[in-house]
DNA sequence: CCGCGAACCTAACAAACGTTAGGTAGGTGC
DNA sequence: GCACCTACCTAACGTTTGTTAGGTTCGCGG
């Protein structure tokens, strides 16, 4: 139920998607979603926070896997692919997140706010990490580039086609570190 | 009319938005509505046209002015700073095509892919031009990834704060062109 | 002064929305 | 066999939506 509540989201943004919809997907009538939840509103939080739990469980993985590791590109690199693996690879939830959060009406923001800000702050800390001579101040918009190349995947990107996952991670990290003139170098788009 | 239906497109997306809003914010009755427009699809078919427009337009103009300039970069900058000219400095046609655009339907947004298109094809052309070395399969790749960084503004860019537009288009253009090292090295943030 | 069209209003329409009260079927524990 | 709980349904409620038909106001041309 949750999972096709999320899918209408990404298809329809926030107010379009109806209860008597979601009902429907999953075979059910639409005053039993009363049962599970108490409102609209409270059902869509949990879609809302589902996506951002996938993003932070798939950032700490990543975290604890590149413990060790030497190459920081490399390490970027992993959390790039943990990011975009949490838009495409782990039910709609993250992606009914990033495309239908500013849909959603202010007090059910307001109630997600917290748990964004959790994750934006772990990848500030990350790129301090990796980029220890950037500008801090300039820290918090070299995040947003990024977030805008990863997130806006999702309008374009397609699973099937000719560049895996890997691919575009590497393309998004090269490009971000190195620029567009760097984009012919990257190891590989398969 | 037309400002009002964009403004509240921006804040609330396509179906949050009703006639009776619109009307209300110029003064007028819903029903008033049907003397200038068929339809609530109609009207937004117009919003949304005259996003594009107000994108190209601008686009024209600094093609023009940016004619016999010999800096690539310089060239690509001015068409960055057009582009975010026409998202935050002439009205909310375009930051609501940016913002809603996949929130209306889909008989809607088929109506306007093809003026969408002949935009992006604008963008093709001036990146081929600008970076000859980039593979040409990558092209349409590295247009997505700027459109990200610029489109993205809209959610966090704020005309009041400390970084102008110009500036902001700089720092834009020199991240795209350079990574993310470069940026440290911006010419000038106000 | 008359006619006419543009711009707007009033009042309603059917449809769809979120939501609720009360009822039913099936399983579980005692 | 009885009580109870979970999961679901039915049927309606009040509200809001896009939309429409018919009427009013006002200014301009002849």
């Amino acid at each position: 139920m949750l999972d096709a509540a999320a899918e209408r989201l990404v298809a329809q943004g926030y107010t379009a998607t109806t209860l008597r919809e979601i009902a429907a997907d999953i075979g059910i009538k639409a005053g039993s979603i009363y049962h599970h939840f108490e409102s609209k509103e409270d059902l869509f939080i949990e879609v809302f926070s589902r996506g951002i739990e996938v993003m932070v469980d798939a950032f700490g993985e990543v975290d604890i896997a590149m413990n060790g590791c030497d190459s920081e590109s490399d390490r970027l690199e992993a959390h790039v692919r943990a990011h975009l693996g949490a838009l495409f690879e782990h039910g709609s939830f993250t992606a009914a997140h990033v495309t239908a959060f500013f849909t959603a009406p202010e007090e059910l923001r307001s109630a997600i706010v917290p748990l964004r800000d959790d994750y934006e702050h772990r990848w500030n800390a990350l790129l301090a990490d990796v980029l220890p001579e950037l500008d801090s101040a300039r820290l918090p918009i070299a995040r947003l580039f990024l977030f805008g190349a990863m997130n806006t995947t999702i309008e374009w990107f397609d699973l099937s086609g000719d560049l895996s996952l890997d691919g575009l991670a590497n393309l998004i990290t090269v490009q971000f570190l190195e620029g567009v003139h760097a984009l012919n170098l990257q190891r590989s788009t398969r």
